[in-house]
DNA sequence: ACTGATTATGCAGTAACTGCACGTTAGCAT
DNA sequence: ATGCTAACGTGCAGTTACTGCATAATCAGT
């Protein structure tokens, strides 16, 4: 297996498939919409039947988006555990951004297709759920990085939920970021973020080892 | 009574049905499961034609989550932009709490409601995506009141996008509170994500008391 | 009670999606 | 090359969510 196309013929076949019913799709959807553009139109922009766009693509929305997101690159995750940085968004959004696959052949669909998820509540909508899907291990990497740099009077449990309410967070920051046009100055949001929490929630810092009391919630 | 009753047959019965309708969907779901339940078992248990279903919710999850999220409470966000309360957050979180809408009628319906959702991955982005509807108006209350409280040095634009970055903020916020179990205190959530921010980003902080900085995390 | 406007319903149709059975083809061993 | 086998593509019938339209039932004001 030298180069790329010495995968057998079945591969490259279904690679070839694969990337035509993605093609259209987003051609077909560009030109139409979202809503005018059914199934059978892409099945026959790409020349298969409906049957085996179903068995290359559960649903639509997902031809339209493309391969789902994958796992987190390992090599980032390792990175990004030991690294010192002040600035763990930033190095967050930067791992996030190995999400989306992109290879030679969809390399020319990801423009198009930020247009078209920007445009489209519901898609966005759907790429939202989708990078979600690496919520689990966003919350797992999260952890551990926080735990590291934890206080020593933090319990395991409390740097837990942390790190699993970030990891809510995140899908509402891509989004943020993905609708203000992505041309911004990419370390720019987690200055934002800073200077909006720092207003948004008490913030006491008195030091490390203090228990960090809980602000009364009087109005 | 000169309550509720006084309203005339027509909508009377309107209410009626909805009711039903509603109650026959939350019941089914519990028994059966999101997957299993299908809009004509709806219909049967409510005695409506399926035609009659979709006059009264557009979609079969619409009656499932019950009446759409209307708009925040005005009395709510008067008390809201004026009020000096260190932790924003949770009062916002106060303000969104009334969007669920909650009648006499439908009070026995918001517990199930909440049991369903959490267990349905579907169901609960269905329901982020309703709550998102008053985002615009979240992002705009949350400027009024950021730029109220915004440094001199602060211009207007960016008091915008930090109030839009933290709207994009909420539901994400609402979901882990959601999946918490509620049981949580409530006050709880600010805190946390006050600890969880200030290891996140730098934050450069000038305490109103003194002036205490927090170091970013340095291992 | 009569009339006009709502509202409920039946029916036909569209579109996403699934299961199944059957034919075709790639991959491999002989 | 040839033939076998497993994977793959496809047609078809069916289910389900949802919509438009025509018609019948029903309420509200006179």
């Amino acid at each position: 297996m030298a180069g790329g196309s010495e995968q057998g013929l079945r591969q490259r076949k279904q690679a070839a498939t694969a990337l035509a019913i993605e093609r259209s799709a987003v051609a077909l959807v560009l030109e139409h919409g979202l809503d005018a553009v059914t199934v059978d139109m892409i099945c026959a922009a790409s020349g298969v039947s409906q049957r085996t766009f179903f068995n290359y693509y559960r649903t639509k929305d997902a031809a339209i988006l493309g391969a789902a997101p994958g796992k987190l690159d390992e090599r980032q995750v390792r990175e990004f555990l030991v690294s010192d940085s002040p600035d763990m968004l930033e190095e967050l959004l930067g791992l996030l951004a190995s999400l989306v696959p992109v290879n030679a052949d969809t390399r020319e669909l990801v423009a198009p297709r930020m247009r078209i998820i920007s445009e489209s509540p519901a898609l966005m909508q759907k790429e939202m759920e989708r990078l979600s899907g690496v919520h689990e291990e966003v919350a797992e990497v999260l952890y551990l990085r926080m735990r590291r740099a934890a206080p020593a009077d933090e319990s395991a449990e409390d740097t837990r939920r942390q790190s699993a309410l970030v990891a809510h967070l995140v899908p509402g920051i891509l989004r943020f970021s993905l609708e203000q046009g992505d041309g911004a100055a990419p370390g720019a949001i987690s200055g934002l973020l800073a200077r909006a929490l720092t207003r948004l929630v008490p913030v006491r810092l008195t030091d490390r080892s203090g228990t960090e009391t809980q602000a009364p919630p009087r109005l």
